[in-house]
Formats: structure tokens, sequence, C-alpha cells
DNA sequence: AATGAATGAGATTTCATTCAT
DNA sequence: AATGAATGAAATCTCATTCAT
């Protein structure tokens, strides 16, 4: 009886913290990091400012939460290549993978807010850039390195290369949003844009792709 | 001498802006946008509040200023080739010439806030994404126009490609900067980064670099 | 116990509030709008000012509870007539309870802060205006029409001749105050004072005195 | 030469306090006495704030000037009645005389501002009460003990009676005005409503109005 | 365990008036 | 005589956080 009580309450207890971070989350995306307010988030999640702060003891450790919560949500896994596929589809695949967890993820605008807080939460910016940015390089890497060990791909520093595959994805489909926000991400053509830069990358790093190491590049 | 005097007065009415403005550049780099008082500001420089207030009707309008004046600093033009000069390191002179404009006008600390108010000063966050990153695009989409002009670079579209140069030099120099306050671009090893971009860029661009017309990708 | 505890705490509560509203009051007609500040409510209320803001969101919103409390405490009822009293002693009578109620809710120091925002808060004087003014009207013509169907006033247009008798009366007991600050009202003639009014408006309406319907006005 | 040079001078000087007193009624008018801003009236005078001191001490002395002048423009004088004129034609040409000037002298919204001073200006207030009312009255005083001295009123106490005509004056189209910001006065039915007050007027005061020394009041 | 009223400190902004030029 | 930039003082309001109940 008393267990079942207890689980009855932590139960209870869980379900009130996630209703705290669904309402931090909706006030931080809203208002930015000031301007939401800690009794805002406890009227909309319900509970009073006082238990607000039992669960999480400052407005900056809430707040860590919440972003953290979203490049968890970021963690994503290229999927294997298919059989037959051509190596084209393959990474495009995977780009898309990465682009579909970073826009699900709403760690955009979680991102906007870390970034204007940098002077003031520089370590939480750290921690988001390494669970946001190096791990996209890091999965990146990954899926380079098996390319080139399975003989799809040219031997080479896939920490540089994997920068510029990861740079241009971003150029196209992320930097604006930074600024803009009404900026929705044209899911139209994505599949083009995306193609253009595998293709692009391919030129430089496909085995089947010309040698130009003797190459003179012109004067101008 | 009615002259003189105007201009005298007008002498230091002007220092005193550029007092404000200094204070005001410096509350804002260290504390961000919210956290930067008027108060402190006006004190930084050495006038009343009601003062600062006559020379900036509010602190949304004197950040504005601040931003503004960083990325008027920005404006950059590419340097002519010099005669003699290898493609290559033409094209390393040019991405020098925006990323020293870039750090020397200090937009970037700036972006960081601007982003962060994206929310509430949508309209200051555009005019920055026009100012700083429109302005790097349309430069080197003349430049590279112009080098396809004079037979250097294979026909193509620059819109996109000048996409790729400019994402891969952000995402080398640029990004990291957004989440780590206190990140110096190593300007140690710029040479051989950019250069590397440089390159990885021209193997598809350069009018003698391989055709891969013909090329069919390997499946994976 | 809860309930009792509760009760405790809301009581509390009430009796701050009304602090709050006293304070308020008496800043308010001491200083009118404007110069009343909320810092002074806060500082006689005994209160922070963060907590008068959380009892009310501003200071607009605070006088207009007060001068709405005031104006409800002005809403009276005629007394009814007592057998064998004269046409004029009810009449007298009625007005007096009018007077008396006017006086005793302090609306009239309010109305002229009322009237100093109009421009500001219209909504407001509009309020005020009905509940003050027209209350006074409105009562005033059920009287009226109450003698009228008793027979003893000559059937007439009450919506005007209530108008001519609240007129008389506020000309005499409370046009000055308007613009007299120390302006007592003098209860020593009152009552010579209203029955004179009172008289005049029977002459004209009484059943009893002389129909003049065939008077032929003189030329001046 | 120099007396020229003095009275073109002078004629500048009279022209700038004018112009002050121009942007200040106006000022005055749209922002009420505490948002009015003396530099803001230094502005639209096209003036210096200096200069703009140089005129008029106080923004408190500013004030009682316009107040001043506009009561000024109220004092009016009952038109001498036409020969052949009824008597209540003639009462009401006397009371549309006062009514007229009263608005076109724009007194009313500066009374709003000077009732809700009354606290901080009551010598203010008190002086535009004289100006104003007081005037009123004594006009009014003026042309019934004329009336009575020509044998058409019954020789009464005018103090009082006077007081009872521009009562219902000013309930009819005077008071509303105080709270409703945009009210326009019904210049369409004035006439009929003026006649109404009139009539109701002479009705106990007229000499050929029947008497009514012996009627007994009945009871209610 | 939970409440939510209360808080101290500080935010931005506005004002009538002065005084060096 | 005239300017208008500068000011000190005060205004309203908001915030994350605490603590008596």
């Amino acid at each position: 009886m008393e267990a079942a009580t207890e689980s009855y309450r932590s139960a209870i207890i869980k379900a009130k913290r996630q209703a705290i971070l669904k309402a931090a989350r909706d006030q931080f995306l809203k208002n930015g990091y000031t301007h939401a307010g800690m009794t805002d988030i406890a009227y909309d999640a319900d509970v009073s400012t006082a238990t607000l702060y039992k669960h999480f003891r400052s407005k900056e450790i809430l707040f860590a939460e919440i972003v953290n919560q979203a490049s968890d949500h970021f963690k994503f896994d290229f999927p294997r290549a298919v059989d037959g596929t051509s190596l084209v589809d393959s990474f495009c695949d995977a780009a898309r993978t990465a682009l579909k967890s970073f826009q699900e993820s709403d760690v955009l605008p979680l991102m906007r807010i870390v970034i204007g807080e940098v002077p003031y939460a520089p370590d939480l910016a750290r921690e988001t850039f390494e669970r946001v940015n190096v791990h996209w390089y890091k999965k990146t890497i990954g899926a380079l390195n098996n390319r080139i060990s399975q003989g799809y791909l040219k031997p080479h520093n896939t920490e540089i290369s994997s920068r510029f595959l990861v740079g241009m994805i971003k150029e196209a489909f992320v930097w604006d949003g930074m600024f803009l926000a009404d900026h929705v991400p044209p899911t139209d053509e994505d599949g083009r844009k995306l193609r253009t830069i595998v293709e692009f990358f391919l030129h430089r790093y496909s085995v089947n792709s010309p040698d130009t190491k003797n190459v003179v590049w012109l004067r101008a």
C-alpha cells in the first residue's frame, strides 16, 4: 500500500517536472531567456513557484536542462546505406537525416538564445556547441572514414573534409534561420540542393573522380 | 568666429556622442543586450542618463546604431589580383580580406547579441543579415563571375558556388566563435586552412581541373 | 484547520489590499493622479512596490479601482416619503439623501482627478459619469414618475425636469467644490437652500400650482 | 533708425511670445498639464528652451497665462433686448451669447486640466472659477436686476435665481463635456432646450405668471 | 510537501530647468 | 539676446528568489 502510494506520488512528481519543462520551453521559445519569467513558467505548468524551485534550483539550471534535452534529441545516427544505392544517394540520405533531426529537435531557436547568452552562460554555450556541432562533425567523420575503408572515397583527412561538407550544408539550411525568425527551411527543393552539395563534395573525394595531383592552377 | 565657435561646440558634441557609442559598445560586448544597463553606459561615457537619451531615444535604437556601425565597417572590396599571382593565391587573398574585415569590425560578438534578440528585434537581425552575410555573398559572386568571364573558371551558377565557398570559410573561421566567447581565431594556420578550402573549391570549378561529366558514381 | 489557516491568510491579504487602497486614495486625493507616486503609496501601505504591483497591475488600474469603489459608495436610494410629510419636505429629504451620499463617498475630489485625466483615461471618465451623474438622474426620474403616478405632480417629461432639479442642486452644492480644494459644503444653510430649490421646482410641476397654459410672456 | 530697429526687435519678441502661447496651448490641450513638455513647446514654437524661459519663468506661469487668456476670451456682455422681442426670446438670446462665448473660448478643455491640478495649483483654479463661473453669475444677475427694474420680473433675490438659471444651462450644455472628451455640444436642438429652460424659469419669476403665495403644497 | 504573497534591487525612461557658449 | 546640450531627481514597473503558512 505504502509502496503504491510512493510510486503514485513519484509519478505525480515526474508529471509535474515534465509540465514544468514543457512550460519553460514554450516560454523560452516565445520570450527569450530574460523575458521568460519564472512566475509565468510556474503558472503555465500549474505549479507554485516554490515547487518550481524545488525541481530546478535556478532559472539558469532550468534553461540548461531545456537546452540539453533538445540537444539530446538531436543525437542521431546516419542510416546504413541500402544495397544498390548510389554513393550520392547514400550521402544525401545521411545529410537529410542530420537535417531532419536538427529541425525536429527545435534546437535552432534555443541555440539563438544560447548564443545571445554567451557572455553570461559560456559553459552552456560550449556544451551546446559540443552536443550539436561537434556531434554532427563526429558522425560525419565516422561515415566518411567508413566509406574510405570500404574503398569508395580516396583516403584523406576527414577531420577537414567533414567540416567542408557540414559547412556547406549549414550554410544552405541553417545559417539563415539563425537571423530570420520566421525562416521556414524550404523542404521542397531540399533534395536538389543537398544533391548539388554532395556531388560537389564527391568531385574531390570519390575514388572514381579524376585525379588532380598534377594540375597546375592558372595564374590570375 | 561664430563658425569657429559653432564647430568647437559641435566637436564637443560629437566627442560625447562617440564616448557614448564606445561605452555602449563595451557594455553590450561585455554583458549582452539585456544585462547592459543604460545607467552603466551613461556612467562609463561620463554623461547623465538624460543626455544619453537625448542622443539615442531608446536602448534599442542605441544598440541598432552600434550594430549598424560595425556592419558598415565590414563593407569590404576584394583586392584586384596582382599580375603573376596564382589562382589559388588570389582567391586566398580575397578570402583573407573578407575575414580580416570581419574580425576587425568586431561584428561577430555583436551578431551573437543580435541573434539572441531575433524574437524581439527581427528587423535589426534581418538588416544585419543583409549587411554581413548577403554582402559577403555578393562580393564573392562578383569575384567568381569576374574569373569566369576572364576564362579562369568554368561557367556555372555562382549563386550556388559562392555559398559553398563562403559556407566552408565560415565553418572554419566563424561558426565556433558564435558559441565560444573567448574564441580567438587561429591566425597562425589561417593560410594553410584557407588554401585547403580554396583548392577544394577549384577542384570543381577551375577550367583546368579535369571534367567529370561522364563520371558514374559508385554504389554504396 | 486548513480552512482556518486559509481564512487567516486570506484575511491578511485582504487587509493588505485594504491598506494599499487606503494609502492610494490618500495619495491621490492629496496629490492628484500624476503627482501621486506608486513608491509613496507602497511606502504608506507598508508594502514593497513589487507587492503593490502584484495587487494592481498598473497605476491606472489602481486608480480606476479607487474611483469605482467611491462611485459604488455613491449608489443611493431615495427614502420613502413618511406619511403626513409635505411634498416639499419629501423632496428635500430626497435631495439631502443624494447630497449626503455624494459628500460621504468622497467622490468629488476623485472626480476632479478623473476630469483632469479625461484625455488619457476617457473610459474611466465615461464610467464615472455613468455611475455618478446618470445614477443621480435616474433615481430622480424614478422619484418624479412616482409622484406623478400618485397624483402629486402634473404629468410631464421627467427626463428634462430631472435635469433641471439636479442641475440646480449641483450648481448650489457641487460645482464650486470642483474648483475649490478646501471647499467645505456649508451644511448649516443646506436646509434653506434646498427648500428654495425644491419650491422653485414645484412652482412649475406641482398639481396644485396655478396653470400657466395661457400666460402670454411680456415683451422685453 | 535706432528706434525703428528697436520696434522691429520688439515686434519679433512679441511674435515669439505669441508663437509660444499658441504652441503651449496646443500642447496643453493635447497632452494635459504634466505630459506637455516644455521642450516640446519650445520646439513647436520654433524657439530655444532658454528663450521660452525668458518669456515665462516657469511652466506653471505659462499655463496660468494660457488659462487666463482663454478666460479673458470668455468675458462677454449680454446683448441689449431688441424692441418687440418677447421676454422668452430675449432670455434665450442672452443665454445663447454666454454659451457661444464659452464654447468659442475653448475654456472647457482647459478647465478640465485646471480642475485636475486643483491640489497643485489651487490659486489658478480659484482665479479661473472667478473669471468663468462668477463672471457668468454676475452678468446674469445684472440682466435679471435690469428686467426687474423694468417691471418684467417680480422682485426677488437674484443672487439665488441667477444660480438656478445658470445651473440648469450648465447642466444641459456643459457638465457632460466635463467628462466626455469627444462630447460635441448639440447645436441643433440648442434653441428648443434653451427655450424650455427659460420658460421654466419665467414660470416662477415673470410678473404675469400666476401668484403662488397662498398655495399649500400637498402632503406626500 | 506545497503554496503563492512578498520582497530588494534594479531596469528604462522622462521631466523642468540651467548655463557655458 | 539667444542657443540647445546637459542635468539631477524621480517616475513606473519587472525580476528571480524566499519563507511564513
